[in-house]
DNA sequence: AGCCAGTTCCC
DNA sequence: CGGGAACTGGC
């Protein structure tokens, strides 16, 4: 049996997890309330300047096992949500010994996981600790440690046991069960409201950046849906085609993780999170922070522009695959310049219709989008995004009639795309070599075929930082 | 005139 | 498919 408590991002508790420790459900109204706040208590009192824990009740301390009485039986089989000290360790006291998962650990001092009675086998959803580090200790395999920061000695990626995906699977799992089993009208016991008064003080003063825990939290969520993405697209090695240039030229490809560089991968998204079946709509946006549409598109291999009809590329996802889209048939398409304007005219009429308001283009609207664009197309430039685009992936319902409802998540963002033939960004690229070694008095042992040369392509070129080198050049 | 990025062509 | 090369208009 595992507990886990989960703090989102929001601010809410979800006690869901806790609820599959029971054999069943509670009934709405329940206890739900007991079990999700352990900190809370019948006098209101947050917990912080008591702890069970503590040799020294005069220490500052906060502690998810503190209530009045000092009583620790309202949070369960001593299952840790969450603790945060600040000079010292609940745990480092003659607390009994913690055998549920741990969701939040913050300490300014020592690290929980160095104590004996921080039992094995637990998994972590997140660490602060100003000292030492939770990862580097020697659990087995099948614990997990998924976020950890504020180490001062070392580095938590560096040990096995700082690991995401294992934390992932096993709130999956857990999850998954759930879904079978929760009862009707469970919903609003799974979004109890955290205490307000006490949530912003630990998440500023502990945790170094919010956003970190957001992040962390909301993967780690398991009510909340989430995209996620299994392939991330590569990063080189991809020519953006013009639309001009017909037939079929390849596909967008994945990041090989299957260790075999022969085989084909491409990129996938799976929702988690949600069933039983889904939509998921690819798109590109640039790789700034403001992630708008961009002015390239993706598109089928079989693209026909003729159709005048242009759509995002979209996979229907269902349980058979594991709720997982695979874009096996993308690439990514330029419109010459000249084109654009008229996209995007047509693209604007098409949102408005979508509106259900009237369209009438008339020229002053007509050098507005111009103007729209141009600037747009100026922007990009700063940064070469012309020739780098971030794949956006959405997530929408889908009822079985086949229509599409709302959007189940916020959308995720793919890494960086870049146009093989930017000379800007694309990789340095040896494309001939010949003999590793040469006698440096050259002539004596020269045969034909025997010249030491790397011919490259890609190197950078123009402006005054140009030192000079045709496209074509000779390393020695 | 020469270069370059954007564009098109073609093997 | 996957790649080189040629064309083009602006600077």
């Amino acid at each position: 049996m595992i507990n886990i408590y989960i703090f989102t991002d929001s601010r809410r508790l979800s006690t869901s997890c806790l609820f599959h420790t029971m054999s069943q459900w509670p009934s709405p109204g329940s206890h739900a309330q007991a079990y999700a706040n352990p900190r809370s208590n019948e006098s209101g009192d947050t917990g912080f300047g008591s702890n069970p824990g503590s040799n020294n009740p005069t220490q500052d301390r906060f502690s998810p096992m503190s209530n009045t009485s000092g009583d620790s039986s309202s949070v369960g089989d001593y299952a840790m949500w969450n603790q945060v000290t600040v000079p010292g360790n609940a745990v480092s006291n003659s607390f009994p010994a913690v055998s549920s998962a741990v969701a939040y650990i913050s300490t300014g001092h020592s690290d929980p996981a160095s104590y004996e009675n921080f039992g094995a086998n637990i998994p972590v959803a997140h660490a602060v600790t100003g000292q030492s580090n939770p990862a580097s200790m020697s659990w087995s395999p099948d614990t997990a440690v998924s976020y950890t920061t504020n180490t001062e000695t070392s580095n938590p990626a560096s040990y096995g046991n700082f690991n995401l995906e294992t934390l992932n699977d096993l709130m999956a799992t857990i999850r998954d069960e759930e879904f079978a089993s929760a009862p009707e009208g469970t919903d609003t016991l799974m979004h109890l409201e955290m205490p307000i008064n006490v949530t912003p003080n630990f998440l500023g003063s502990q945790v170094g950046s919010n956003s970190q825990m957001t992040v962390v939290m909301q993967s780690a969520s398991p009510m909340q849906p989430y995209l996620k993405i299994l392939r991330q697209p590569q990063r080189n090695g991809h020519r953006f085609r013009y639309t001009s240039e017909r037939g079929s030229h390849g596909t967008l490809e994945a990041d090989r993780m299957s260790g075999d560089q022969k085989k084909k991968e491409y990129v996938s998204v799976k929702l988690v999170g949600y069933r039983p079946r889904a939509k998921i709509v690819a798109s590109l946006v640039t790789n700034d922070s403001q992630r708008e549409s961009h002015i390239h598109r993706l598109v089928p291999k079989k693209f026909d522009l003729s159709a005048n009809e242009w759509s995002h590329p979209e996979i229907q996802v269902n349980m058979a695959c594991d709720m997982t889209a695979t874009f096996n048939d993308i690439a990514v398409a330029v419109f010459p310049q000249k084109m654009l304007t008229d996209m995007h005219i047509k693209e604007h009429i098409c949102a408005e219709k979508r509106k259900s308001r009237s369209v009438s283009i008339n020229p002053a609207v007509r050098r507005k989008l111009d103007e729209e664009l141009k600037s747009k197309i100026k922007r990009l430039k700063k940064f070469d995004g012309q020739h780098i685009v971030v794949l956006k992936f959405e997530a929408y319902s889908l009822n079985e009639d086949g229509l599409t409802g709302p959007q189940l998540c916020s959308p995720v963002f793919s890494s960086e795309v870049i146009n093989q033939r930017s000379t800007q960004n694309g990789e340095l690229r040896i494309y001939k070599i010949g003999k590793s070694a040469e006698s440096c008095q050259g002539g004596q042992s020269r045969e034909n075929d025997t010249e030491m040369l790397m011919f490259t392509s890609k190197v950078k070129k123009g402006g005054k930082k140009c030192i000079g080198l045709p496209v074509n050049v000779c390393y020695l």
